[in-house]
DNA sequence: GTGAAAGCGCTAACAT
DNA sequence: ATGTTAGCGCTTTCAC
């Protein structure tokens, strides 16, 4: 309420009886001070609840104790849990974060980042737009220590922390291979992105080592209504697959949805791995399999790589590529042989 | 990566041929200066890629243009949806924002916010761990202008932005009663919290007006694991309420994997309405009705009123109750009558 | 081991 | 309308 001045470090000077240099060298620990002095100290800043400032901290000697965090978006769910974990691994060090939405846009992540950097942050993790990134130039002539995470072109010269992509997405198509699916659709967000491209790369080569057919890739969107329209009528009963890969936890809850409205029932019609493993996808029924990102993981890396180059680590750049775990559900099943087949026999009996 | 200085205001002063408070002076553009030393100013500026420097302005002038926001858990998605939507509002005047998750726990919120508060950000923007909040002293003795959200007692003198929780339970209840449902169960996260409190108010007024049975409530925990586990064999075939409130994201997940558990279809057997609305309710099968809380009025409102604040507005606190809307969709269906009733010979038929 | 003094980058008085 | 000066709260030499 009232507009109260907070004490400063010469308020907790003058009540403790000694100089503002000393208070500062007690707090800060870092010379050797008279234990009975720093015990005067310590008392008089609690007892004027004294409490930094950290600007003026920062203006004096440099150091700032604030890393910019800067994602695509906030609404995205996958991003809030990799501040999540950011501010989890950070929160401890005595750092706190900034956050900023680019809102999908490469020039509203130039001006956020503009922004961030007037803050003098110690450090930046930035997940870019797209994998272009064209705003780095921003990071690099800020001389700012950035960490890239998620979304990466390949060739990026910076410290990146992301996942296996082909990989994991190997690992969800072998999975449905290995049940019987000959047939594989692949829905993707958006194609401009290096990350959904690599996880394409991935199915494909599965279908591939497997002898069967190229995977169709449908390019949808990277919101849920977005993509919920441009499937619309895409399941025509003529052209359906097996099995369904979706890339993204929008494109999973689109792909999710538009079964119904094409008159597919999972798993009995087809099968369905999503991306981005949330507690969502346990609790439906069927519950869904998916491609679970290492989230946590992302967060610690990307701080533990970015706290290194602030201490001043100069080591080659690092690129990090973590492994993701598929987590098995309902919603993937066996393929049943279709009743049009040699044996219809059975399907009249 | 060249730990390059920043340009500072007389590097451009310098390089304008005017003084440090004339580059000021313009880029504050709050004095009159001439036009043509504003444009060489801004040029100079340009050329040299400055970008003030936010805590020397602050530190000068007393205005620090950054918002502190601190939620229980930035791990739920209502939390970060009510960042995303305080970012978008701030962001547009120049504000930025700092976040800190409280982890849900008094003692971290207190650390928390102390940090914070060392910053010396120009408002706050709080939703409490519990309604007691007694971390609200700390903000009180800081003199920053605060706003507290979604989480608050009823005795709490302060501004505040909230849903009408006992309104829009009811209006879930009432739905559940117009199809018929007699035997409605609400299933709660915690009754500590003033929200949860009221929102099962809100039902049990609705039933007591409808002359049905008061509901019964179970308290199941926060988090989808710990609500998991506890309504396990809850729904026994005996006892099973043919309708289901669940009055928070995580308790709508909860309970949703707990049917099938208990051997319950859903819509047949039973009617659920969930809290929060959010894209997955819409993509399931049936896709689920819920209360959609207005989480984007929300954050505009709690900016609005701090902005106000922060201008030194003065007038009496704000209490402001927002609307929720029901988005009905098929996991709320009539229920038919039991066959062993009066008209059975209708079900024979 | 402690204090005095300078100065980080900026803005608000004040002087011109 | 512009420049000069002082000083925000802190940390860091550098004397003592």
């Amino acid at each position: 309420m009232s507009s109260r001045k907070p004490a400063t470090m010469s308020d907790v000077a003058k009540r403790a009886g000694v100089s503002a240099a000393t208070v500062s060298n007690v707090l800060a620990g870092k010379k050797p001070v008279d234990p009975d002095l720093a015990v005067r100290v310590r008392r008089a800043a609690a007892e004027l609840d004294y409490q930094i400032d950290r600007a003026a901290s920062r203006l004096r000697g440099g150091k700032s104790k604030v890393i910019g965090v800067i994602v695509p978006s906030l609404d995205n769910t996958f991003f809030t849990s990799l501040i999540a974990a950011i501010e989890r691994a950070l929160q401890s060090e005595g750092y706190d974060i900034i956050v900023a939405s680019a809102k999908d846009d490469d020039a509203v992540e130039r001006t956020r980042l503009t922004a961030m950097l007037s803050w003098r942050p110690a450090g930046i993790i930035i997940v870019p737009t797209d994998d272009v990134f064209n705003n780095r130039d921003l990071l690099d002539f800020s001389g700012v220590p950035y960490v890239v995470l998620d979304r990466v072109g390949t060739d990026l010269a910076a410290d990146i922390v992301a996942i296996d992509n082909a990989k994991a997405a190997r690992e969800a198509a072998e999975h449905l291979i290995g049940l019987g699916h000959g047939d594989i659709w692949v829905v993707a967000s958006s194609l401009k992105l290096a990350n959904i491209r690599q996880r394409c790369e991935g199915v494909r080569a599965a279908c591939q080592d497997a002898r069967i057919g190229a995977p169709k890739i449908l390019e949808v969107g990277m919101t849920f209504d977005a993509v919920a329209e441009r499937l619309e009528g895409q399941f025509a009963a003529s052209g359906r697959p097996s099995a369904v890969i979706a890339l993204t936890n929008f494109v999973t809850m689109g792909v999710l949805a538009a079964f119904p409205k094409n008159g597919i029932s999972m798993p009995a019609d087809i099968s369905l791995v999503g991306f981005d493993d949330y507690a969502w996808m346990a609790a439906t029924t069927p519950s869904i399999t998916a491609v679970r990102q290492p989230v946590n993981s992302m967060g610690t890396a990307a701080w533990e790589c970015l706290r290194n180059r602030i201490a001043g680590e100069t080591s080659p750049q690092v690129r990090l590529q973590l492994s993701c775990h598929l987590k098995i559900r309902q919603s993937t099943r066996a393929v049943t042989r279709p009743v049009d087949h040699n044996d219809a026999a059975k399907s009249v009996g």
